[in-house]
RNA sequence: GCGCCCGUAGCUCAGUUGGAUAGAGCAUUUGCCUUCUAAGCAAAGGGCCGCCCGUUCGAAUCGGGCCGGGCGCGCCA
């Protein structure tokens, strides 16, 4: 029987248990099992057991009796259950404890078996079909093309690809979009500061723009730019040149950055094609065929009101030209058009305000309003030497994706952003974690990685021909380590579930520091060719099982460390 | 003023839909390398889980009210 199947009998025994034991009291079982909401996990401490429930607590009020005299009773039915089901070979025995747990135990040769199932599955071990494939469209970093990512960028983009990978494992199918906002004022402000820079490069004096980018990539590009045209364009009007120029030279690093970061997309949604192939119009017509659009002090405006947003707002200004919303809400239409179930943004703090007339919008486009969701990620505030490090891509004053990338190298910066729950504010002080990069956790898993490693290598030389019996593996820390195992897939689709990377790699650490315990007290390579053979599979799996895990969170494998 | 997020060990943070004795890393202290990698292991110290009420068998977790920090409230993007 393999792992998920144990959880879904347990739980349906239980139900059946439940009910006899109320009917028993004389108490018609109205109550169905999911409706009370019992909770059936591993609980952390290891005499409380492998797996316990809560629900004679919880259903104790409709039993009108002590939760521990009710546990006891539940106990009693689900033993007789028991020993028809095919549990019966998984579960050692059941405890229950004040003030009403009740406690599984799980016996070994249904620990063993998890074993079998991880050599079969491989790199497919975790992975699950809850998803059923519904098509899903992941928008993340999502940047304007007008300086470099950013850290804030870069916790958005570790986070945007670890759980595209994880929704992938669970059966959906993703698309990983960025939306290029390739048009409007801060890209005319872009090429201002490119030309501005461009002609200084020849000494050529004029104010500097007004709301220009002050970073000094700006000069490169103008550097680049002086390099292949001269003088060409010293004297135009036109800003078209310098905008396709900048335009062209930072998406090319931007995509460059996410790469060499482990962030993949599949598309690139240019703003400007969405607006040339007429699609924001035709959405405003629409809107406007379904009654929620409407003229007021010269400007148009959709009524989001009407969908729970707090204020109606402007979709065509005054001057005839669109705000931001009006496209994106073509661009999140043209996404439903193009076949997604599910919409899912990721955004920075600073657009959390912006949720509601986006449902509100795709609302009044027709669609379910769960069908669309926003995870705001939080910002990473930035210090060094215990400063904050104040950050403006206007001012050109920030720290590059690429310079944390160099400092302290990819995977200990993909690991700082992930091991965070989204929503929580994340201090990043540059020199801390420099100085403390030796000793970064991320290696810790790593280093389990890498202790596996060595040891099959070793492994190789000594041709071990023996047969696996798990039986052999009795010791608290082989036991202990199979009890992490089986908790993977459980552990992965939590992530899922919650949109949280983080309990993850939570789950990892467990995993590692129960292999660490493991190889300092035992060894895997003994005299004994069956015992070393059953080690050799134990500590395999786990290696599967931390590359799995370490595969979807995009950090790096190393054989050797 | 309104809205969103946060407040847990000296520091940075975990804590799955309320569960049993609140955890990890760093820092401090003490042991452990003749055997598969010591980037490791074993252990100690360190906490009114911001404060006050409430909900119930049971609250770091849920609700209300304060206090403190971050962000947002445009015919900007």
């Amino acid at each position: 029987m393999h792992y998920g199947a144990f959880e879904s009998q347990l739980s349906s025994l239980l139900e059946k248990a439940v009910a006899s034991s109320l009917t028993s009291l004389g108490i018609h079982p109205l109550t169905r099992l999911s409706d009370i909401k019992p909770e059936i996990d591993s609980p952390k401490e290891r005499t409380h057991g492998d797996i316990s429930t809560n629900v004679a607590m919880k259903a104790c009020g409709t039993a009108g009796k002590d939760p521990l005299y009710f546990a006891n009773l539940i106990k009693d039915n689900l033993e007789k259950a028991l020993a028809a089901s095919h549990l019966k070979n998984a579960i050692e025995r059941i405890e229950t404890r004040s003030p009403g747990f009740i406690n599984f135990f799980l016996t070994k040769d249904y620990l063993y078996s998890g074993l079998l199932e991880i050599i079969r599955r491989k790199h497919n071990f975790g992975r699950n079909a809850i998803g059923g494939g519904i098509k899903v469209n992941l928008e993340f970093v999502s940047a304007n093309p007008t300086g470099p990512l950013t850290i804030a960028h870069g916790r958005q983009a570790a986070v945007g690809d670890s759980l595209a990978n994880i929704l992938e494992f669970l059966g959906y199918r993703i698309l990983r979009e960025y939306y290029i906002n390739d048009e409007g004022v801060q890209i005319d402000i872009l090429a201002n500061s490119i030309k501005f820079r461009y002609l200084e490069l020849f000494g050529v004096n004029q104010k500097f723009p007004d709301d220009g980018y002050k970073g000094s990539y700006i000069s490169e590009i103008a550097s680049a730019f002086k390099n292949k045209y001269e003088r060409k364009f010293i004297d135009t009007k036109d800003l078209k040149v310098f905008r396709e120029f900048g335009l062209n030279r930072i998406l090319q690093d931007i995509k460059k950055d996410l790469k060499d970061f482990g962030v993949k997309f599949d598309i690139w949604y240019s703003q400007r094609t969405l607006r040339k192939s007429g699609k924001v119009e035709k959405t405003i017509q629409f809107l406007k065929r379904k009654g929620r659009i409407y003229q007021k002090d010269d400007a148009v405006w959709f009524e989001s009101t009407a969908f729970g947003d707090d204020k109606d707002r402007v979709v065509l200004k005054s001057d005839d030209t669109t705000t931001y919303l009006a496209p994106d809400i073509a661009y999140h239409l043209d996404k439903y058009r193009r076949g997604f179930k599910r919409l899912v943004d990721i955004w920075g703090p600073d657009h959390h305000g912006y949720i509601p007339r986006m449902k509100a919008a795709v609302k009044a486009l027709g669609y379910p309003q769960d069908s669309f969701s926003a995870l705001i990620v939080q910002l990473a505030t930035l210090y060094r030497a215990g400063r904050v490090v104040s950050m403006s891509t206007r001012a050109g004053e920030f720290v590059t994706l690429r310079e944390l990338m160099a400092e302290v190298g990819k995977d200990v910066a993909r690991f700082c952003f992930l091991s965070r729950r989204l929503s929580s504010h994340l201090d990043f002080d540059l020199d801390v974690i420099k100085k403390e990069s030796s000793e970064n956790p991320v290696y810790y898993i790593q280093y389990a990685h890498a202790r596996i490693w060595s040891i099959l290598e070793h492994s190789k030389k000594a041709h071990y021909s023996a047969r696996f019996d798990s039986k052999l593996l009795r010791e608290e820390e082989e036991l202990d380590i199979l009890r992490i195992l089986r908790r993977f897939p459980q552990a992965v689709s939590i992530s899922g579930k919650t949109q949280e990377p983080n309990i993850i790699l939570q789950y990892l650490q467990d995993l590692a520091a129960a292999f660490h315990s493991f190889y300092t007290k035992r060894r895997v390579l003994t005299d004994s060719v069956h015992l070393t053979k059953s080690r050799l599979v134990l500590v395999d799996c786990v290696r599967i099982v931390l590359a799995n895990g370490l595969g979807l969170l995009g950090i790096s494998l190393p054989k050797k460390m």
